[in-house]
DNA sequence: CCTCCATCCTGTGGGC
DNA sequence: TGCCCACAGGATGGAG
């Protein structure tokens, strides 16, 4: 269920175990989570032995820098979160994903849905798999060139929002609390909104994510997301529509509407939201 | 290319 | 209290 902020949270942590560490051990528990390799053993075989120079993230891929210009990427899925423990650790369930680094460190990866995925692609396939516009926290586009991505489109500004081959890392959560933050209706067509409107959409990108990222991210629930320390995100309390239908707007006091566009759940205000 | 929709899974929270 | 099922923060591929 993470979005940029919780991956950027996870990644965060993750560092300082990874970066300049190599990797001794992997293992693929589960065939769903090395599905993306052509074959899922290919994980083990190019994780093992090498380097990790770095540990980057584009929208909600978690990308490890490896030796031999390949790259170690990391999806959360819907239900996915990393652990950091020592191999005696006890095994919780669920574990699909274990790396060992030269440090004596291992990295589970835990995911009961298994939407999440474990892979290592070369230069080539990297750019063949993720189709992935620009990051939303770290390289947002300037509006004009927002504006050009949006212009004809006929589709929810909210569904464009979660498209991301236009702009990576927004999720449910963070596109609703844009376009509140926007004031701007989740439903308007992207094509249709004037100049002033996308500048809003825009500009509020950026102060949302970065409030998101300083909370430790959003936990909905209990079985919500969780650091690799452990720690749920307080982003919750600050949620000004997502998952507020019918309690009072922050600002104005109007009850918060829920309507579902594209197949997921919006939450919006109509009397702030044009 | 665009839009819409089903699909892959398990856990749980809310309604009855 | 217990049962049941709608729903969940995502990405993708296919139909039209």
């Amino acid at each position: 269920m993470p979005e940029l902020p919780e991956v950027e949270t996870t990644r965060r942590l993750l560092a300082p175990y990874l970066e300049e560490r190599r990797i001794v051990e992997a293992e693929i528990r589960h065939p769903r989570t090395g599905r993306r390799n052509e074959n899922p053993q290919d994980v083990v075989d190019r994780l093992k032995g090498r380097l990790v120079h770095r540990l980057d993230r584009h929208g909600k891929f978690i990308l490890g820098r490896l030796e031999s210009e390949l790259t170690w990427v990391m999806h959360l899925g819907m239900s996915g979160r990393f652990l950091i423990v020592s191999p005696e650790a006890q095994e919780i369930a669920h574990t699909h994903f274990i790396a060992r680094t030269d440090r004596g460190d291992e990295i589970r990866f835990i995911d009961p849905r298994t939407f999440g995925f474990i892979a290592v692609f070369t230069q080539d396939e990297l750019e063949a798999e993720l189709r992935l516009g620009r990051d939303a926290f770290i390289d947002l586009p300037r509006t004009p060139q927002l504006a050009a991505r949006l212009n004809g489109r006929k589709a929810p500004i909210k569904s464009l929002l979660l498209d991301q081959r236009i702009v990576a890392g927004l999720g449910n959560i963070y596109a609703d609390e844009v376009l509140f933050r926007a004031g701007v209706r989740p439903t308007r067509r992207g094509g249709g909104l004037s100049g002033q409107e996308m500048t809003k959409v825009r500009k509020a990108i950026g102060p949302i994510l970065k409030a998101g990222i300083a909370a430790g991210g959003t936990s909905l629930s209990k079985s919500g997301y969780r650091s690799p320390e452990g720690r749920s995100g307080e982003y919750r309390r600050k949620l000004f529509v997502y998952g507020r239908e019918g309690d009072p707007c922050r600002r104005c006091g109007t009850p918060i509407e829920r309507l579902v566009i594209g197949g997921r759940s919006s939450f919006y205000c109509p009397d702030c939201q044009v």
